[in-house]
DNA sequence: CAAAAGTCGAACAGCAATGTTCGGGTTATC
DNA sequence: GATAACCCGAACATTGCTGTTCGACTTTTG
């Protein structure tokens, strides 16, 4: 298992993350930052990048998978059991923050990467939404009327959409949550049934 | 009035015309789409795009532009009168389809323009949901414990979504209005109220 | 019909990024 | 401590787009 890597020595490692770290915030900061400046944060000639990665896109992927994964491991973390509604509500909580970091690098990604390629790397999260969305609609709690990837999908833009205003200085970070959780939440609401009032959590 | 732009020709009209149409059909199909190919759709060439448009920029504002305002005048016709809610589904049943023509043009715009140029850009056809909303919160009908801007904010975006989710196959393009109706109009359901059910409106 | 305005193709200069090669220096690793 | 792996800077070739200039031709417009 260890062994499985061991064309690499611990040198190049130490380099290969220090391009990708680099590479998130650089591209987070600008979606068009060059390869150089990549190398130049990493204090990592451009060489060294390239003698890891052949290509920008790989570079972009890489960034990006890597960022998804700590979000997804983070997430690990949060108790989905119990009440649908309320357990969406911690998941919100914990994951609006990891959405709005790593919302500039995603901008990067779309310019390099399919559309097929981010929604491959998206759906390790994507499949814990799902999960908690399919019970909660068992129970009765979320709304049938609408696909099960509809109402993910919802989720997931509406999380999108908070870091963007946020960026904008139309939202207040510490709403965001609360925001989130409130519309979505009804948006989840079964037509006929009434919308929940979680009396403000802070 | 018809005089105000007499400097230029009827001919020059017709060019920069051509010019637009054409930005807005390559950058749609490829945001990264070159002005000499631009040009060349145009049937035009390329020397004649400089002389109208004195930058990349320049063009992507004014096709922007042009898509913006042709949405918006289309959206003259919707009757926003009587419920809210009923008005906010004819609004969306006209406007979504324009979104998801633009969407693509959008990208483009977002890469070449400021994010407050594309906000000013918007707040034409973004003041008339402001409107529609503000009234439903005054009748009781919307929630009022949300900002409108975020309210306002969350049709844009669930729009645009679900642009995206029909353009990756997962969504028919005849269930667009209706699932984006059902979700904004749960979404925008005061707290402690009923979810109202619309019976498929096919 | 004649002047003004517009169009066109070709060619040029500039730029910025990508990706590659080379040779010499460093550092892990066994 | 020797060898293989790695790092690095500089330089090069390539590509593709932008924006400009030139001179000749065509169309409006009055």
């Amino acid at each position: 298992m260890s062994s499985r890597s061991s064309a690499k020595r611990a040198d190049a490692l130490r380099s290969i993350d220090a391009i990708l770290q680099a590479a998130a915030e650089c591209l987070g900061r600008n979606p068009e930052a060059s390869l150089s400046e990549i190398a130049r944060a990493a204090g990592v000639g451009r060489v060294t990048l390239y003698a890891h990665f052949a290509s920008r896109a790989e570079v972009v992927d890489a960034a990006m998978a890597r960022a998804i994964e700590r979000g997804n491991a983070a997430l690990d973390s949060v108790d989905l059991t119990g009440d649908p509604r309320l357990a969406l509500a911690r998941l919100v909580e914990a994951s609006w923050h990891l959405v709005d970091e790593a919302r500039a690098l995603l901008v990067a990604a779309q310019r390099e990467l399919s559309a097929g390629r981010i929604r491959e790397l998206h759906d390790g999260p994507a499949s814990r939404v799902e999960t908690l969305v399919a019970r909660g609609r068992a129970e009765g709690v979320f709304r049938t009327d609408l696909p099960i990837s509809w109402l993910v999908n919802v989720l997931h833009t509406v999380m999108h959409s908070a870091a963007d205003e946020i960026r904008a200085g139309r939202l207040a970070p510490d709403h965001a949550a609360a925001h989130i959780t409130a519309t979505v939440l009804a948006a989840f609401t079964p037509p006929g049934k009434l919308v929940p009032e979680l009396g403000d959590p802070r």
